[in-house]
DNA sequence: TCAAATGTTGCAAATTATTGCAAAAAATAG
DNA sequence: CTATTTTTTGCAATAATTTGCAACATTTGA
């Protein structure tokens, strides 16, 4: 075998599956992991491959968190962002939770709206009090440090005073047979509490959240009306909520 | 598998869900905690992500960046901000008000200090909120847009539930006669609902604002404590303060 | 305050890399 | 085709990295 032609090998391979271990390789070629290893030093010489200790990985691979506005998938997040926004109406009261997806929301909001909005989003609130005409009330509490939102009994209590026309909730997971699930307890009460006092419920989550699961579990998805993700709402791979009889937009 | 692959992997659970448990990474990854952690360790030098006890957070939800040159009189309210610290002590209840002097004590906060805070000001409860060890509790209620703090009847009936030991209340303006006065009547109204429960009022003010004065007028120098500027406490510039019985640091 | 959980450090075993080298294979010139 | 040079390959010794473990320190929450 020729060299060139390993190399040709190796490199559809890696591209394939994403990584290749050097000892498949070894076996699978038939030589030395000596040589399996000088190839791939050449292929990532040419910067085809990204050579790590043991094997080597597809350069797709390592496209993480470069500039993005240090937001995690923010391209989705303005989509479902956009999305959310056409369902709001002058003088809607809109409870709004946390997360970055809900930031944008804020960010972008059209300046000639007219909604009130209640939140327990420190982030959140920071953002909407930048919006010329649309008013926020903030649900006070005591604070959680990793969530930055109000917790505890009192702000559920606080909560009871309003019903709102519509909740915008960013998930933690979701999953069509689980349901809603979070990884915090504190956050799963304040949530259970919005969604109960919300005559509507839109779930906002990126495609990467759809299937995930966590321990702790919100509710089933029949407690929400409608989904937004930044995919189309035919897309296959929202069929099983689309079963559920959830509204996808 | 490989490193790089599981620190991948890694990286995105923490994106996708904002926080991963140290023990639940190493179940679902088949490595001991200690690989785990190590993989942690160089993923937050990397400030891809930040790593906390226990797991780790997605840096999207650490956002807030305290900018020092954007603070007028910087150097002042360091200094006033060391003096207020001086006065705390570990298990104290202690209301906060808004203002750049305030944002600097919880910037500068000491880190083993464990103080409950109580604040209406959103800016402040940010920035309390990266202390480890101290409480944040937030008065919610309607927010202002142009101070960043909850107002409204809502707010005092709040503050009725808290005796704190101490108030740190930010000056807009003080005189020796006229007292405490501000511009904005929704934020007079909650100054006074905080000076009435403190045990102790502490105002701070840099001496720029000394003998200025605003037209509403939030209480008589009577009602508070201390005062703290960044000026020696025998400066003959604070005589006439000192007159009116105040304690000055 | 104490007990439990988490973090730190040093260490040894296993795995993977690097280097130099010699034999094999391929390329080239005569 | 042969002799020579160049490249490639495998091997061995050595170095570096990774991993899990255990002892010890620190932090947390009751």
């Amino acid at each position: 075998m020729l060299k060139k032609e390993r190399q040709a090998l190796i490199l559809r391979e890696v591209n394939i599956h994403n990584k290749v271990l050097l000892s498949d390789l070894s076996t699978k070629l038939e030589v030395s992991e000596d040589t399996v290893r000088r190839d791939l030093q050449e292929l990532a010489d040419a910067q085809k491959i990204l050579k790590v200790r043991g094997g080597a990985l597809s350069k797709s691979y390592h496209v993480y968190s470069y500039k993005e506005r240090d937001i995690y998938a923010y391209q989705s997040k303005t989509i479902i962002a956009r999305k959310a926004i056409s369902l709001l109406r002058d003088g809607m009261l809109v409870l709004i939770s946390g997360g970055s997806t809900n930031l944008e929301i804020a960010r972008i909001l059209p300046p000639e709206l007219r909604v009130t909005f209640v939140t327990v989003s420190l982030s959140t609130a920071m953002q909407l009090l930048e919006h010329p005409k649309s008013e926020t009330i903030f649900i006070g509490g005591q604070l959680s440090k990793s969530a930055k939102i109000s917790v505890g009994g009192e702000v559920v209590a606080q909560l009871n005073h309003f019903r709102p026309d519509l909740c915008f909730m960013g998930a933690n997971a979701i999953d069509a047979e689980e349901g809603i699930t979070e990884s915090d307890w504190e956050v799963v009460v304040i949530k259970r509490a919005m969604i109960q006092q919300s005559a509507k419920t839109v779930l906002l989550s990126i495609a990467e959240k759809l299937n995930t699961r966590q321990k702790l579990r919100v509710c089933n998805l029949d407690s929400i009306h409608t989904l937004i993700t930044e995919l189309d709402p035919v897309n296959p791979a929202l069929e099983p909520y689309r079963k559920t009889g959830l509204t996808i937009i």
